[in-house]
DNA sequence: TTTATGGTATATAGTAACTATATAGTCAAG
DNA sequence: CTTGACTATATAGTTACTATATACCATAAA
């Protein structure tokens, strides 16, 4: 123990606790942010560990959203009073990081589920499958809509999703009704929707239909889908199956994951019964 | 609907639907990471609701560390192949995240939970308390340290906090053995620790005894605390206690709530017989 | 048809918070 | 007394925006 009590760590050693380069602890002593407790005649800095957790505290803060001037603002006002209400402000703006990464990890584990799904799924393939009923957050009606009228629709849409956090990581699909699609009318959407597997409360979905789907896929740019309508019906007719009451389209390969349209791939499910 | 069948969003529109400034956009697109689907010969750019899912992936993936650069390289060579393998690297990265966040909040509301219980202490009392055990996290042992020694051990201290994720958010504390404290070397600490309310299972922790502790306060800097340890043994005698196995030294208020160290405040438990 | 209003564009400069580089001084060990 | 590893200041560069200035375009009302 030496006679000063004291001990001090260099501007290196201290960047290293802090793990940060040792540029930052200069910059920040720039600025005023946090300066060394004690600066030889030559220059040296040394930094005491108390510096370590006010160092900290300032990174926490950061790390939180806090710009360093809105963080200097409250170390040149510190008091403890000062303090607890920072921490409440904090603790507020942590929940809702905490609920907007717990939405990322959903999102990302949905993303990886149906990539792997489509990874074994044949293109070529048209077949019948037994849907159970599934939730669908639903845009306002966009039949026949207008060009400047489906902007705000899609607008609104995406507000929800994002206000009411329903963004599940599915792709947003199109639902088409028997009308539209006899008329050949196939992209005359008439909503729009994201599938909700675990649906939150407090919100209204659209319930599918428990049922039959002749599920096709169609490879390539939009214009060209009539081609895979026109097969699935035909395969609809071969089995005897009438059209039901929607269609659904959802890009299963999309811009996200393909760099051509001729490679972009949408899954089509017609209910038939 | 229309014979295109495909709506466009002018750059003001799509911003709004990213929730971000324009700029943001044109920024995007003079890098290459985001152009619009299509140009005007004026010049205006038009972009596809596909789009918003590019730009939502790219914003998630910026969200969770990854620069620009290394998103525009990912966009060049897509494949679903290679957004698999993103996402399950960026599954690992969210989840250490998740437990980073987790931390802080712990440590937030620690600190919350401390602030608040300093604020009902009258700092001038001496008491009597009972305490019982209490995990400490301990330091290696720095009695009659040399100063690049301490440097040293509170740096492996510091790191073994950190990568163990044993940071609290309670103080570090000094804790000095009975000897020293006879000598009246009281800041000779034998350890330095962190109290662990919850301890994580898988580490050694040093089990403070249930007992008897004389609680009081030393406002000001370190150099004066000799008064305060007076007056404590005083009372201490006073009562007819003697001195226990060790000392404990905690900040109460320090650097993160008070500017000068004249109101730092300095908490002094005796383990008492 | 003109004009007002609000949008779009490019180009450029500024910002926050580092981060890197160049040059020079300092310290401690052998 | 030198060597190598450190420290310092000063300055320029980087990333990802963000703001500003100036000019062009579009639609709707007067």
């Amino acid at each position: 123990m030496n006679e000063t009590n004291v001990k001090f760590f260099t501007t290196g050693e201290f960047a290293k606790l802090c793990k940060v380069n040792k540029q930052t602890l200069l910059y920040y002593d720039q600025i005023g942010l946090l300066s060394p407790v004690l600066k030889s005649d030559k220059g040296y800095r040394y930094y005491s560990i108390r510096q370590l957790e006010l160092f900290n505290m300032i990174d926490l803060l950061k790390d939180l959203g806090m710009s360093l001037k809105e963080i200097q603002q409250y170390m040149q006002n510190k008091s403890p009073e000062a303090f607890l209400s920072l921490m409440y402000t904090q603790k507020e703006e942590i929940v809702k990081r905490r609920l907007k990464l717990e939405m990322n990890e959903n999102i990302i584990d949905a993303k990886i589920k149906l990539m792997e799904e489509a990874s074994y799924i044949d293109f070529h393939q048209i077949t019948l499958e037994h849907f159970p009923v599934a939730a669908l957050y639903l845009s306002k009606n966009i039949e026949n809509i207008a060009d400047d009228e489906f902007v705000e629709v899609v607008s609104d849409f995406i507000d929800e999703l994002y206000v009411s956090q329903l963004d599940t990581g599915y792709p947003i699909g199109g639902m088409t009704k028997r009308e539209q699609v006899i008329n050949g009318e196939y992209t005359n959407y008439s909503y729009l929707y994201m599938e909700q597997p675990n649906p939150k409360k407090g919100y209204q979905y659209f319930q599918t239909v428990k049922g039959t789907f002749l599920v096709g896929y169609h490879i390539g740019e939009e214009q060209t889908i009539q081609n895979t309508y026109n097969k699935l019906f035909s395969k609809m007719k071969q089995l005897n199956f009438t059209l039901g009451e929607y269609v659904f389209e959802e890009y299963i390969y999309d811009m996200v994951v393909k760099n051509r349209e001729e490679h972009y791939v949408t899954k089509i499910k017609i209910h038939v019964i």
